[in-house]
DNA sequence: TAGGTACGCATTGATCT
DNA sequence: GATCAATGCGTAC
């Protein structure tokens, strides 16, 4: 019978008999379990190098090439560790080896287009439970994988390093079926299990009980708040000691637990896949104020947690367990609850999915664009009748430039419109043809561009995948599938910064400097369009461009920037046509509009600052600010100085006096008004001994902290006092009011008031003088 | 368990005066 | 004390 599947996890062991691949996943029949053994690992010399093959079992002369136009072979082993001596064997004779560096269960993948979905055919066995086949007939397919069961589990662990209760929430991601609910809690007393909470008489019990349940469930996914660097973690040690196999994987298949020091840990559990919320929502570009779990469920669900992680938590349930184990069996599976919430809500699940169908990486890999870009583009040029380098045989000689920023005037603005290119990089390549294949087929059917590097008219990838995947997700919008139209635009914009990157086996300089300077051009064209026609323009970066419409033009502003954006993109088009013959693919589109706008000066200069702004807007909801590249959005930044920013530009915007109310708000900092908002918080990028060159507040702060555990401190929170700053773990007492008000205060007011020719000092000196006035 | 460059600003600490 | 380059962080795109 034919059965489509999704592809959970993939891997590949060397066997004594050969290489071994394989696939575990869930199809429309269940999970099950592909092993492959007809494989054999490959790389490609060049066919004149009369490189050593002696370990390999064939050696083949191939229709392929280098980008140097030299003739390749390829050499076949019977496993992959044998290929690997084998390349260092040949590297160290001083030839190259092309392509040694590609894992033979990536490479079957991708050479078959296999994008996470499958279609197989076979006999297979029942191999613990797990429907096991052996050599299937397997192709790629296109099956929508949207049911999986999914475990979301949380452990509340003693001061003496023991388990105390493990909490379940299982639920299958279509809504179908029951949702699981358990806690099983320790007791050396008997007691009655009710609503969702077993006891146990021991933790050895307790562990034999999760499993048995765990396995009962048979997740298809396993998520939690940091479920791997704790509760995971924790487990395997705990199973270690009672000397129970903690057999996570699918038929009974071991879990692999990886800790490395300084970058974090990772669990491998064959056929099921771990993710852990906040490095997953970190890589879906959520941002919240910190990554603890009442933190995120307040922002995502609006509710929090029964015990606030800070302050007395570790008591409060050592508490709950002597005392009131129904309390905190209540607090172990809300916690598994939120997280399934969190999960549900954002869709965090669908999207890993269907990015990993989009990039034919596994779930736990897909935010590697260098490894989703070879899966991609690997296949297509072989097919193309090229071989590409190892990854580790690059050299980058020199970085390329970047997206052009205007040079603002600093001031209030009227009727401000920003209009910016769609996608402009996945647009300059499908415009010009840039990829590593046209590069070097350039010489033949050259098209050239604004950059000075031509590159092929007929012979090209990307421009097509480009052009695929954006037919593709004009469908799925279409569709409402957005999580699928997110993960084709994280995919697109992921490919100018892969080609620009050294850990790229097609990174050539001039891909990415024939990509930013096109990039250039454009904005710079566009910019001239405008001033042309007597438009000013009064910023742009990169893809945008501002544009300040005449008072004139307030009462019909949308329809202007529509037929703005209309006309740039007809005029690049024409001008692409024309000078290099080429078909367009820029599109200008109108992104907004701003009844008044805010560009600050650069500190200590006249002219306006680069990538700070505010636009403002008053509508019947009421008024909007919106802040780019000021502190306020700046997570470095006081709370104090953020609140006060916003209230300047708004009184600024509105037309409020702000000059009384400046100087009254300094006199309630001293007061102490505020003194629940002046927390810096700020990361530590590196470990606290390596900061030698200059010591920054935030580490004097950070080292003042007594810091334990396994993992470098990664942030801190610190309060400026008349001792120098101290971490909030710390007593605060003297705070130091002056620093507040000279560099929290005073220079966010200059920033905004010198564009006024008004001072913070002076405004504060006046001010102070009107009150002896009293 | 490696996509890119451009930019602003606070602070430090060496150097000049 | 004033000046300035280097360092460090966070952000825009």
């Amino acid at each position: 019978m034919l059965e489509k599947g999704f592809i959970l996890t993939s891997n590949y062991f060397d066997r004594s008999d050969g290489i071994e691949i394989v696939l575990e996943g869930v199809s429309t029949s269940g999970p099950f379990r592909i092993v492959l053994n007809q494989e054999k690992a490959v790389f490609f010399v060049e066919e004149k190098s009369q490189a050593n093959s002696n370990l390999a079992i064939e050696k083949k002369s191939l229709p392929l090439k280098n980008a140097n136009g030299e003739s390749m072979c390829g050499l076949y082993f019977k496993n992959f560790q044998t290929a690997q001596e084998a390349r260092d064997k040949i590297e160290s004779e001083g030839h190259r080896t092309y392509e040694a560096d590609i894992r033979p269960h990536e490479r079957f993948l991708m050479e078959r287009f296999i994008f996470g979905c499958i279609e197989f055919e076979g006999t297979y066995d029942q191999n613990l439970g797990l429907r096991s086949y052996v050599n299937p007939n397997i192709r790629k397919s296109f099956y929508k994988a949207s049911k999986f069961k999914v475990l979301s589990f949380d452990i509340e662990t003693g001061v003496d390093g023991t388990v105390y209760s493990v909490g379940l929430h299982a639920y299958n991601t279509d809504g179908s079926g029951k949702e699981f609910k358990n806690v099983i809690m320790r007791s050396d007393e008997d007691r009655i299990a009710h609503d969702n909470l077993q006891y146990v008489s021991s933790e050895k019990q307790l562990l034999i009980s999760f499993l048995e349940q765990f396995n009962e469930i048979d997740p298809d996914f396993i998520i939690g708040w940091n479920v791997v660097g704790f509760d995971l973690k924790f487990l395997d040690k705990r199973y270690q000691e009672f000397s129970i196999p903690f057999n996570l994987g699918r038929g009974n298949k071991a879990f692999q637990f990886d800790d490395r020091k300084g970058i974090g840990s990772f669990a491998r559990i064959p056929g099921r896949v771990v993710i852990d919320g906040p490095p997953a929502m970190r890589s879906s570009f959520y941002q919240f104020e910190n990554f603890k779990l009442e933190t995120v469920a307040q922002e995502i669900l609006g509710v929090g947690k029964d015990i606030a992680s800070d302050g007395g938590k570790v008591e409060e349930i050592e508490r709950r367990f002597r005392e009131d184990k129904e309390a905190l069996a209540h607090y172990n599976l809300l916690d598994c609850t939120l997280v399934s919430e969190i999960y549900q809500k954002t869709g965090l699940i669908d999207l890993f999915v269907k990015r990993s169908i989009i990039s034919g990486l596994q779930i736990d890999r897909v935010g590697m664009s260098s490894a989703a870009f070879d899966h991609v583009y690997l296949p297509l040029f072989h097919r193309a009748g090229r071989v590409a380098p190892n990854t580790r045989d690059l050299n980058r000689e020199f970085s390329s430039g970047g997206g052009h920023v205007v040079t603002p005037e600093a001031g209030l603005f009227k009727n401000v419109i920003v209009l910016d290119f769609k996608s402009l990089y996945p647009s300059i390549i499908r415009t010009f043809n840039i990829d590593p294949l046209s590069l070097i087929e350039a010489k033949n059917d050259p098209l050239s561009n604004p950059s000075g590097v031509d590159f092929s008219n007929s012979k090209h990838l990307l421009p097509e995948k480009i052009g695929e995947l954006l037919e593709l997700r004009a469908k799925a919008k279409e569709a409402g599938d957005k999580h699928l139209s997110q993960a084709i635009k994280i995919l697109m914009n992921s490919f100018y910064g892969v080609m620009g990157s050294s850990r790229c086996r097609f990174y050539h300089s001039d891909l990415p400097h024939a990509i930013t300077s096109i990039g250039q051009w454009v904005i710079k064209t566009s910019i001239q369009f405008f001033e042309n026609r007597d438009i000013k323009v009064i910023y742009g970066d990169t893809d945008s461009v501002f544009v300040e419409l005449k008072d004139t033009e307030s009462s019909k502003v949308d329809e202007i920037a529509e037929k703005l954006a209309q006309e740039v993109t007809d005029y690049l088009s024409t001008l692409i046509k024309t000078d290099y013959s080429a078909r367009s693919h820029l599109f200008m589109e109108y992104e907004k509009s701003y009844q008044k706008f805010f560009i600050p000066k650069a500190r200590g200069t006249d002219e306006g600052a680069k990538k700070r702004y505010v636009g403002f807007n008053r509508d019947k909801e009421g008024d909007h600010l919106d802040f780019v590249g000021m502190e306020y959005v700046r997570s470095d930044w006081t709370k104090l100085a953020k609140n006060f920013q916003y209230e300047l530009m708004r009184k600024v915007f509105t037309g409020e006096d702000y000059q009384q109310w400046i100087a009254g708000f300094c006199k309630e900092v001293e007061d102490g008004k505020y003194d629940d908002q002046l927390v810096y918080k700020k990361r530590i990028s590196k470990k606290l001994e390596e900061y030698t060159k200059n010591i920054p507040p935030h580490i004097r702060a950070a080292r003042l902290i007594d810091h334990k555990g396994p993992y470098r401190l990664k942030q801190v929170q610190y309060v400026m006092t008349r001792q120098g700053p101290i971490p909030i773990q710390n007593e605060i007492k003297d705070i130091d009011y002056q620093h507040y008000i000279e560099k929290q205060v005073g220079p966010l007011a200059d920033s905004i008031l010198l564009t006024f020719g008004e001072n913070f000092d002076s405004l504060r000196e006046g001010s102070q003088l009107n009150l002896f006035d009293f």
